[in-house]
RNA sequence: GCCCGGGUGGCGGAAUGGCAGACGCUCAGGACUUAAAAUCCUGUGACCUGUAAAGGUCGUGCGGGUUCGAGUCCCGCCCCGGGCACCA
């Protein structure tokens, strides 16, 4: 307790109410809420501000002092825009699908639509009594019915459109149909459209939509009891819980997120995002631009590689398939392994133990390799593998080489094949040196000498010992050997892409169901729009199942119903009807549930019109919040969201875009990461180390305006820093100080106004002494005032909250030395206070306005209550007044300070010379010697030269 | 290994190429008090000279450079934090 309880002896008590937090702070929030001040509405005549959080998580452990950080920040951003005539929209809302709340469902076992509703309770009462600045009647909740509703309706936008390439844009899936039945497009397979089955032509239609199901290898996560995102995985564990995953092949759902590849990527560079966090997409993203190349086999078939460096083509010496890759697949009929080991087979190459042939050799490999964890296969960069018995034909020089298989390529990178070039690639050349292949230089560091540079030479040079590109510079033989490529059927310029389609399917109970149905003859079908919601049954075992089946299969009353498709048999929609209907078909619904992130996507849309029943957003709404500029104006959250929320939901949004539903390409302009808060003990916050702050203390404690202040007084928004609970106590001060200064109904309050030329205080008008006082004091607190003023105003601009603060404290101070404190100056102070510490500043606003006769003086302002605080304008300052009258200038000597001069203003630059001159310390310095030149700078310093 | 950030007092941090250390914390001294707490005032980068007043030297990770002038710009290193990483 700092500073709340005075002594009984202390005469002040008996006049003056303490700066206590814990009296004005719910009375203002409910006030604010009540006056609904912070509601915000399409309005064209006002420029508009969108600043929005990301919304959290409601967990089971409530809030932390983290997540006020950024709120605080967009906080104190909206209720200085607002001040400033902008049109605000600041609106707060709940994440509440996915596997945190799920795990704590059922660690507690309670229902997670019960755990949720009680942790966005709490969540909601914990942000409420930080005195947000919230359109609290936009709140919204991922798992309501009527928001979960339109994330359906979005993924059946996805479902319902395919990629166009060469548009390089998302079309309908009608238009495909067209072109194929108008033959403009080629169906795979080479049928004609006409002559194809309807379940056929969904089956091909399936595999252009831009959400389709794929058997594929998983990360199936056996403790969590679903699969994850690749995203979602992190040194082979799971992001939530970090518990072990493991590739097991499964049939999921996708969404072919790597077709915005190229737009994502683009994307980035006209936004006003943090440079790390969009080189952490752009990794992620992970282009590079080579060729595909196709080497023949010499039983039939072929082996496809992707390489960056097709200008070595002449230096491969062998291929690698990665253990995974389905043409070492031995239960497959197509696999390339022969029964024998060929003559030529050296016998390093049989792997270490001396097996009876390749099968065996490449089945113990497998077996070895799947043993291994993705860790150590990642952190033990020793090469191993084996020959494959099986040899490949180098186009451009028909040299048959042979195949090997090493866990050295990763059958997730490119097309898990490929041609090895030991001479020029570092992981080839130790391979190559192990199993004593041949390491043929094909390039040269240098154009005159064809052995330049030291093997492996993995930069660019000149090609040698390669006909038909000898010679040539690495860019121009890269391009040479793509057009021969393409000319000759064997492959040609490709660009190939790290991300995968995004894995966006869950085992999991809390999560959106799928508006999709399944036949009975294996086609998929979506559900007609007007049945959305599809509401996630009242499932009472939600738990997961521990085999690879959701939860959901267990509600079979609820998956298995009757539709009736309509429209087009390619592309039906399914209508579910009471069973017996007429028409009426059998249909299993889905059963799996969407990830976390699929609410997180486009909430931030659902913001701007929370309550529309017919549309997700009203297209007018839409185009007033998100453009000029494009998208969010100010978006802050941290950092762990890089590529997995934010590159998320620009790829719905680009989708959305497409669709011509939203008006900008990308959904947030500006982005702000706000740094990590450590423990006090510097290290990171966690129950089981025991430095974790919980705010409600704090708040308890100091109130919700110094949690509020000192979050922002730590220091720059985006760093890390850590806590210190002295630091919360000098803030405290600092508000309890300015309550000091400014409670006008303390009897010893030095507050002074001026009414026709006569100063006074609550008492009464001032005598003639401390009238002159008060004048003095006004004249000496004005240039000060106006310096503020700026600060505070370009350090907001600059979210410079930390000095924003000091500047406000220095004012303060000035004002604690003061004999008199003209009130005009108190409420412009408590002006700029109000966005940092709104409910002390509102308080005293009022109690200055509650006092007799003052409020005449500060203008002439309707009687009756007076206004908010929120609700008054932001301060003007003049440059004029932010600089002294009087200057001292420091001098300097050769670039050493050697003393001050005082100077007007506005004095010309030889009067500072002259004064500088004449200065005695200066004189002395200068012993003398000769002055060879000077520069000033007006109003900062002089340099003299000797 | 590669790509981003960042190294400033005892601590968090501040400084459009122009007085390094604002503001806050800590600590010390003083006032008030019977006393303590709170509050208010003063001081608080290091070192040196001086009883003192005052003065001097050094100082923004290290080494160089550009400039009248560098915490800030350039070059080379060291260290810390973050991201990526057998990515063909």
């Amino acid at each position: 307790m700092v500073g709340r309880r005075r002594g009984p002896t202390n005469p002040r008590t008996v006049f003056m109410a303490d700066y206590q937090p814990e009296n004005i702070e719910r009375k203002w929030q409910e006030f604010w809420r009540h006056e609904r001040l912070f509601a915000a509405a399409v309005d064209p005549t006002r420029p508009k501000f969108y600043c929005l959080d990301m919304f959290p998580y409601p967990s089971g452990e409530g809030l932390h002092v983290g997540h006020p950080e950024g709120y605080t920040a967009t906080d104190i951003l909206s209720r200085y825009k607002r001040a400033r005539g902008f049109n605000v929209l600041h609106p707060m809302g709940w994440d509440a699908f996915g596997l945190p709340a799920e795990q704590y469902a059922i660690k507690t076992n309670t229902h997670p639509r019960i755990v949720t509703q009680q942790n966005v309770e709490r969540f909601r009462r914990q942000l409420q009594a930080l005195g947000f600045s919230y359109d609290w009647d936009r709140q919204i909740n991922t798992t309501d019915p009527a928001y979960y509703r339109w994330t359906q309706w979005i993924f059946l936008k996805l479902y319902h459109a395919w990629f166009d390439e060469s548009a390089q844009k998302a079309r309908p899936i009608g238009e495909l149909i067209a072109d194929f039945a108008a033959g403009r497009r080629l169906v795979p397979g080479g049928q004609r459209w006409a002559d194809l089955a309807p379940a056929e032509q969904r089956r091909v239609l399936a595999n252009f939509r831009l959400a389709y199901e794929q058997e594929a290898p998983v990360n199936w996560c056996p403790v969590l009891g679903t699969v994850l995102a690749n995203e979602e995985v992190i040194d082979g564990k799971s992001e939530v819980g970090g518990f072990p995953v493991e590739r097991r092949r499964m049939r999921q759902w996708m969404l072919r997120i790597t077709a915005y590849a190229e737009r994502l990527l683009n994307d980035l560079d006209a936004l006003q995002w943090p440079e790390s966090l969009k080189m952490m997409q752009r990794n992620w993203i992970g282009r590079s631009e080579g060729a595909q190349v196709d080497f023949q086999l010499a039983g039939g078939g072929k082996i496809t590689v992707f390489t960056t460096r097709p200008d070595t083509l002449f230096g491969a010496t062998y291929m690698v398939l990665a253990p995974e890759h389905p043409l070492v697949d031995l239960a497959r009929a197509d696999h390339v392994v022969p029964s024998a080991w060929p003559a030529a087979t050296r016998p390093e190459w049989k792997a270490d133990s001396p097996a009876p042939g390749p099968r065996h050799a490449v089945a113990a490999y497998q077996r070895q390799v799947a043993a291994r964890t993705e860790r150590q296969r990642q952190e033990d960069t020793g090469k191993t593998g084996v020959f494959t018995g099986a040899y490949a034909v180098n186009p451009v020089n028909h040299e048959a080489i042979p195949i090997f298989v090493s866990d050295y390529v990763l059958m997730g990178y490119g097309t898990g094949a490929i041609m090895a070039v030991p001479a020029h690639d570092g992981r080839d050349f130790q391979f190559a040196r192990r199993f004593k292949l041949p390491i043929r230089r094909v390039v040269s560091a240098s154009s005159t000498n064809p052995q330049a540079g030291e093997l492996p030479w993995e930069a660019d040079g000149f090609s040698v010992a390669s006909p038909g590109i000898e010679g040539l510079a690495t860019a121009v033989a890269k391009s040479r050997i793509c057009a021969w490529l393409e000319q000759h059927g064997h492959g040609g310029r490709r660009i190939n892409y790290k991300i995968h389609d995004w894995l966006f399917s869950r085992q999991r109970y809390w999560g959106e169901p799928f508006p999709l149905v399944h036949l009975e003859d294996a086609t998929t079908v979506a559900l007609v729009e007007e049945q959305l919601p599809l509401e996630l049954p009242p499932l009472e075992d939600f738990k997961p199942t521990g085999a690879m089946t959701p939860p959901l299969d267990r509600a079979a009353t609820w998956r298995n119903v009757a539709v009736r498709l309509e429209g087009d048999p390619a592309n039906p929609q399914a209508r579910v009807v009471p069973p017996g209907t007429p028409g009426a078909v059998p249909a299993r619904r889905e059963a799996n549930t969407m990830p976390q992130w699929a609410g997180s996507c486009w909430y931030y849309l659902r913001f701007l019109d929370p309550h529309n029943d017919r549309a997700f957003c009203d297209p007018k709404t839409e185009r007033y919040w998100m453009t000029h500029p494009d998208g969010v104006d100010l978006y802050i959250g941290g950092v762990e969201h890089a590529v997995l929320h934010l590159l998320y939901a620009r790829f719905w949004h680009k989708v959305l875009f497409d669709w011509g539903l939203v008006s900008s390409a990308e959904p947030f302009h500006k982005l702000v990461n706000q740094g990590l808060i450590l423990g006090e003990d510097d290290r990171k916050m966690s129950k089981s180390r025991g430095n974790v702050v919980n705010p409600d203390a704090v708040i308890a404690q100091y109130g919700a305006d110094s949690l509020r202040l000192f979050e922002m007084f730590m220091g720059p928004l985006e760093q890390v820093k850590p806590w210190s609970t002295k630091g919360v106590e000098g803030v405290h001060r600092f508000l309890q100080r300015l309550w000091r200064n400014l409670a006008a109904d303390d009897p010893k309050a030095r507050v002074v106004w001026l009414n026709h030329g006569t100063w006074f205080t609550n008492r009464g008008r001032l005598d003639v002494g401390p009238a002159r006082a008060a004048e003095a004091a006004a004249a000496a607190l004005r240039r000060p005032l106006h310096r503020t003023i700026r600060k505070v105003t370009q350090d907001i601009e600059k979210l410079s909250f930390n000095t924003a603060i000091s500047a406000m404290m220095e004012f303060n101070n000035l004002l604690t030395k003061s004999d008199w404190i003209p009130s005009d100056m108190a409420r412009t102070l408590l002006r700029l206070l109000e966005p940092f510490a709104p409910h002390i500043a509102e308080e005293l606003y009022q109690k200055l306005s509650a006092v007799p006769g003052e409020r005449a003086a500060s203008g002439p302002g309707p009687a009756g209550p007076p206004a908010s605080l929120t609700r008054m304008p932001w301060p003007d300052y003049d440059e004029a007044l932010c600089v002294d009258e009087v200057l001292e200038i420091p001098v300097q000597i050769n670039g050493k300070l050697s003393g001050r001069v005082k100077v007007a203003a506005e004095a010309p630059p030889e009067q500072v010379l002259q004064a500088a001159l004449a200065d005695a310390q200066v004189q002395a310095r200068l012993a003398n010697r000769p002055l060879r030149k000077h520069v000033y700078i007006p109003g900062r310093m002089l340099n003299l030269v000797v």
